[in-house]
RNA sequence: GCGCCCGUAGCUCAACCGGAUAGAGCAACGGCCUUCUAAGCCGUAGGUUACAGGUUCGAGUCCUGUCGGGCGCGCCA
């Protein structure tokens, strides 16, 4: 509906260029929003305010001139010019008369657009070590990604979301220790399991799985291996780590490392799926190693300026992409740092020929944007490729009290528990409800509330009032074909009010992957849930008779149909019944 | 100290790339169920958009500074 006036204004500013009383080299971007209330009309525009200098003319004057250029169309009843220079536009009375049946043959699909014209992008989210389970922390990014995925494919993109594995480096050597020496326990062996190690219950059960599948193989006597260890945490843990290589090899150590990974790559995956997020793709960061992806991204930089030697170790010179410092690629012992493969995945991702690629980061990741912007730069690749959406802390509250969490002390409220706690839909919807640079207080007691107090049952409840309706209907046998509803009976207020939020939904779906701000969309549907809720009250709809019945009974149909697709939209479920 | 994010009603948050009178929910107060689900509806009250300047037809939104909060500043991941 929006790009329908959008477009008429075009054409009336096209037409005045044509008259000469507009240069023809102005470069504007045509903006029509919905005006904030009906004394302002349907829609207003700005157009005459932005042009004004340009042009010459007094604001209003513009105004006038654009109004009077406005093509004839049916769509509007009238046009008005107001305040410094607005343009309001006013729909004609039936000007929605066909909505409700559009939203009826389209479905499911109704909302959905081709804006994006099947842009590849690829959103990557959460990408937790798989060293332990996801937190509540993990579940914002979750939420958020997800929704924001769902929203760009909505909107036309060719969006794919992605879980980048980090299964490299010293964590994952951590966790294959962590469960080698819980198995030794479980053989019998008097261990000296150290603080630092990964302490959950999880070790336990992994390990519980290697000696029940392999026995005995890996067993070892403990007493050697705890021979002249370290004190302090990271030395010990490095020292037997390097003596759990030595003693297994690397078949051995592999096993005891792949199944850990496995089994918690698997538990978060599943984890995910609980909460109505999946990937297409799992990308390992071994893979890029594997392949040689990794040396082949230093061989590229060092062919560059931007790579050099000192102490023994190779830096990337990111200063000279404005950071603050440069840093290091290649490890004076050999290894190569996270921001290698870093920049060999982001170079992996733009290869694999996405055009846009959206990385959804925790706040304190903040300070790796722009290393990873200037590796792209270095590479001659184009940094404003890269997206890096940051997403801030949520604090948790229990009565009233700030819920502790620190991933040290293990302490830490995981995204298992939240969802058992509060369940999936209200915890989706709470998380989708805040837009992610926002702080968020996260209030546990308001999320697990089963009353008035909880929005997200707000707006399922709309949902399944209007299910509950049909099934009245049906109970009473009353036929109802809606497709010869006459929608020019539907003249009261509230049902004008509805109409005219059903109409804005595509707008919204838009709007919000434009900003990639998927909080619109549950912003929007508390709206809509109110509009209904309001109608509902105010008028019957079984009740009434039977033309103006069928007529009413289309428009809650289609708002049912728009609750649904936003919902979706955000991961929630719409319920037919509470 | 430097950098990034943020500061809007008592609380939690919106405000469409700068637009007209800054909006919701909760909490408070007052109404509405013999009728399609009261997990609902209607009304009242609540603001110097942290503060001080600046940019312009117009600033919660952009710029500068101050104050306050969060995060980051490893040859960790």
């Amino acid at each position: 509906m929006r790009n329908e006036v959008c477009q008429l204004l075009r054409d009336a500013l096209a037409s005045l260029v044509e008259e000469g009383v507009l240069p023809d080299s102005l470069e504007v971007d045509v903006q029509v929003e919905r005006s904030r209330g009906p004394e302002h009309g349907d829609f207003a525009c700005n157009l005459a305010m932005v042009l004004a200098k340009r042009a010459g003319l007094k604001p209003r004057d513009l105004a006038e001139q654009l109004c009077k250029a406005l093509p004839a169309s049916d769509l509007l009843s009238r046009t008005e010019v107001a305040g410094p220079g607005f343009i309001n536009l006013f729909l004609s009375p039936g000007s929605y008369r066909s909505l409700p049946g559009e939203i009826r043959s389209r479905g499911g699909a109704y909302g959905t657009s081709d804006v994006g014209a099947g842009e590849k992008v690829m959103v990557e989210f959460v990408s937790a070590n798989p060293t332990g389970p996801l937190h509540v922390g993990h579940g914002r990014g979750a939420a958020y990604g997800d929704a924001l995925a769902r929203v760009l494919r909505a909107a036309g993109y060719d969006a794919i979301s992605e879980y980048y594995i980090n299964d490299a480096g010293r964590q994952m050597d951590i966790l294959a220790l962590s469960v080698w020496l819980r198995y030794l326990e479980l053989c019998g062996e008097t261990v000296l399991f150290p603080r630092a190690a990964y302490q959950g219950d999880y070790i336990f059960d992994i390990a519980a799985t290697l000696h029940r599948e392999d026995d005995d193989r890996y067993r070892t006597e403990a007493q050697p291996l705890f021979a002249d260890v370290p004190e302090e945490d990271d030395p010990l843990l490095d020292t037997l780590i390097s003596r759990a290589k030595t003693i297994l090899a690397d078949d051995g150590f592999g096993r005891i490392h792949g199944l850990a990974r496995d089994t918690l790559v698997e538990d978060i995956r599943s984890d995910l799926e609980r909460f109505g997020v999946s990937y297409q793709t799992w990308f390992s960061e071994q893979s890029l190693i594997d392949s040689e992806a990794v040396s082949r991204a230093i061989d590229s930089l060092k062919e560059t300026e931007f790579l050099y030697e000192r102490e023994g170790a190779w830096w990337f010179r990111s200063t000279e992409f404005g950071d603050e410092k440069d840093r290091v690629v290649l490890r004076a012992n050999g290894n190569h740092t996270y921001f290698a493969t870093d920049i060999a995945y982001h170079r992996d991702k733009i290869q694999r020929g996405f055009s846009h690629v959206i990385n959804i980061w925790g706040a304190d990741h903040h300070g790796y944007i722009k290393r990873v912007k200037a590796s792209m730069s270095a590479l001659g690749l184009n940094p404003d490729d890269l997206s890096v959406l940051l997403v801030q802390f949520a604090v948790l509250y229990r009565g009233g009290a700030k819920v502790s969490m620190s991933t040290r002390s293990g302490e830490f409220v995981t995204l298992r528990e939240l969802r058992e706690e509060v369940g999936r839909d209200a915890a989706r919807f709470f998380y989708a409800l805040r837009k992610p640079d926002q702080h968020m207080d996260f209030d546990l007691d308001l999320a697990k509330s089963q009353s008035s107090d909880n929005p997200v049952y707000y707006v399922q409840y709309a949902h399944a009032r209007i299910c509950s309706v049909f099934r009245q209907l049906a109970e009473k046998g009353i036929d109802a074909d809606l497709a010869s509803a006459d929608h020019g009976l539907l003249t009261e207020a509230r049902e004008a009010d509805l109409l005219q939020k059903l109409s804005r939904y595509p707008e919204v779906v838009e709007s919000a992957a434009r900003a990639y701000e998927p909080h619109q969309v549950a912003y929007y549907l508390r709206d809509l849930a109110n509009d209904f809720h309001t109608y509902y009250n105010a008028h019957p709809f079984i009740a009434a008779e039977a033309d103006l019945r069928l007529a009413r009974l289309s428009l809650i149909d289609a708002t049912r149909q728009v609750i649904a697709n936003a919902l979706d939209l955000l991961g929630v479920t719409a319920p037919e019944r509470m």
